[in-house]
DNA sequence: ATAGGGTTAG
């Protein structure tokens, strides 16, 4: 029979036992209410006595608190380490978007002769998407090795691992190996054929679901607009029982896609009228349409919702914001957004830097790129340096171009890509430093496309280099939209016959021209 | 104490 010890019966070892425990459910108490702080003094205080789940639990709780370097730190201290501090420390590098810490962090794992379990690969594979892509059919092994392929959480991280990688017979086959399949499984097999272009088979899939959900639902009409068939996609969104935010923004979106405002707007007012609340997505989506399009009185509508609906302080739609006020031509609207902005990311800097670019602000561009990156130290990326250089072009500032040019890949280790390349090109073009302009474009590891090859010949327009763009004509004569600047300086030269030469391949060649070729040259 | 599906910005 047993009874209650009495006090006197219990051994100094229980009572540390007992203490621990206590502490170790203190501190857990504390970060299920969110309460870090007093987490960590208790910890701090009984420290000798924490266990292995008091210190899990601590990293945890810094971890669900964007604590990463306090998180970091305890697991440095630590001196046990389980699988379950492991998993969560990835976890936390998972959730801060870092890649490559997260390898290492896998790696160190693995020399420690720590073995993952089934809680460890939904967080690497979801981690090394659009990183280590390569690595899935590896860790794949891993995982049959370990026997762990059945695992629901494991098989459907591997779907999306086997999508990503367009590998639609590895998708079909790690779906079969999950033992008990639930809606999550099913769906992520929607997402797998609708990103694969498979609609048929998407739709057939959905038709044999055991069970469906709103995320089902929004995944076959989001799949239908990524595979360009809205009305496929109007289909089934007027047929789903309910529909929420994110499938009334995934509809609106497709038809902003489709530059049919008058729908997208139809439905807004929809959805409006529908009792569903917009979000910032919803926002974001329609402000892109009016920055791409210069709707600005739209634009502005949209502003005073936002503003009423409370979410103006999300940073997304301040960028948003921003970036629609520089493209419908406010560009002081923009710059008092971006003033009023408590925090500002990369993103932000971009799209004022651009809007000033773009207004032809060449030094306000510069200066608020300083002010960016050596007063607020927020990293630039290769979108701030197109920004910059654009700026440079339009400011006719050479060699403050071939500073930053240089500084991107010395100081920011930013790969210079085509883009790059296609704004020098256009800074020495337009200055009339062709023969400069002509060279990087030999020593481009790339082949010049449409940009580059604009961005030349606007320049040899510009100056008038028949020469130049006479020795250029075969190469870029894959690009329709070219022979238009051929015209204008064989016509300033005086060479008629070329002029009709010329123009006779635009009209071969131009058939089913675009808005893009249109624009050539201005970037 | 640790894990997975659908819509954002240049």
């Amino acid at each position: 029979m047993c009874s209650l010890r009495s006090p006197k019966t219990i051994s100094p070892t229980s009572f540390w036992q007992i203490s621990t425990l206590s502490t170790t459910n203190l501190i857990q108490d504390y970060i299920r209410d969110g309460n870090v702080n007093d987490a960590r003094k208790l910890f701090d205080e009984n420290l000798t006595s924490c266990n292995t789940i008091a210190w899990n639990s601590m990293i945890t709780g810094h971890i669900r608190h964007n604590q990463m370097q306090s998180a970091h730190d305890l697991f440095d201290r630590m001196p046990v380490r389980d699988v379950v501090s492991w998993n969560t420390m990835l976890s936390g590098l998972n959730k801060t978007k870092n890649p490559h810490k997260l390898h290492q962090l896998f790696l160190q794992m693995n020399r420690a002769g720590e073995r993952p379990n089934q809680f460890t690969f939904p967080t690497i594979i979801s981690g090394f998407l659009n990183t280590f892509d390569v690595l899935v059919p590896q860790l794949h092994s891993l995982i049959l090795h370990l026997g762990l392929h059945s695992n629901i959480f494991v098989g459907s991280a591997l779907m999306r691992g086997y999508t990503h990688l367009h590998d639609h017979y590895s998708l079909c086959h790690v779906f079969d190996d999950i033992l008990l399949k639930d809606i999550s499984t099913w769906n992520a097999l929607l997402v797998g054929y609708m990103d694969l272009g498979f609609t048929t088979e998407a739709q057939m899939t959905f038709n044999r679901m055991p069970e469906v959900n709103i995320i089902s639902w929004t995944t076959l009409v989001d799949g239908y607009i990524k595979n360009k068939k809205i009305n496929q996609a109007r289909h089934v969104f007027d047929e789903m029982p309910q529909k929420n935010v994110v499938s009334w923004t995934a509809m609106i979106k497709g038809y902003v896609q489709q530059e049919n405002y008058t729908n997208a707007i139809q439905l807004f007012i929809s959805m409006l009228n529908s009792n569903t609340s917009p979000n910032h997505f919803t926002f974001s989506t329609l402000l892109d349409a009016c920055a791409g399009f210069s709707m600005f009185l739209l634009g502005t509508q949209l502003h005073s919702c936002i503003l009423k609906s409370g979410l103006s302080q999300e940073l997304v739609l301040s960028t948003s914001l921003i970036d629609m006020y520089t493209k419908c031509g406010d560009i002081k609207s923009a710059f008092t957004i971006f003033d009023s902005m408590e925090t500002k990311n990369t993103v932000s800097w971009n799209s004022i830097i651009g809007g000033c670019a773009r207004h032809g602000l060449a030094t306000r561009a510069l200066s608020e790129f300083k002010k960016m990156t050596d007063e607020n130290g927020v990293k630039p990326d290769h979108v701030t340096y197109i920004n910059v250089l654009s700026a440079c072009v339009h400011g006719g500032l050479v060699e403050e171009g071939e500073w930053h040019f240089r500084e991107m890949v010395e100081r920011y280790g930013i790969g210079k890509e085509m883009k790059h390349y296609t704004c020098m090109v256009d800074l020495y073009g337009k200055a009339g430093e062709v023969d400069k302009a002509v060279r990087l474009v030999k020593e481009m590891p790339f082949e010049p496309d449409v940009g580059v090859w604009g961005a030349l010949l606007a320049g040899c327009g510009l100056h008038s280099c028949y020469e130049v763009a006479n020795g250029l004509e075969k190469l870029g004569q894959n690009y329709s939209s070219i022979y238009n600047m051929f015209i204008k300086i064989h016509g300033e030269k005086g060479s008629w016959g070329r002029v009709v030469e010329m123009r006779d391949r635009v009209i071969k060649k131009q058939k089913g021209s675009s808005r893009v070729e249109l624009s050539l040259g201005e970037s």
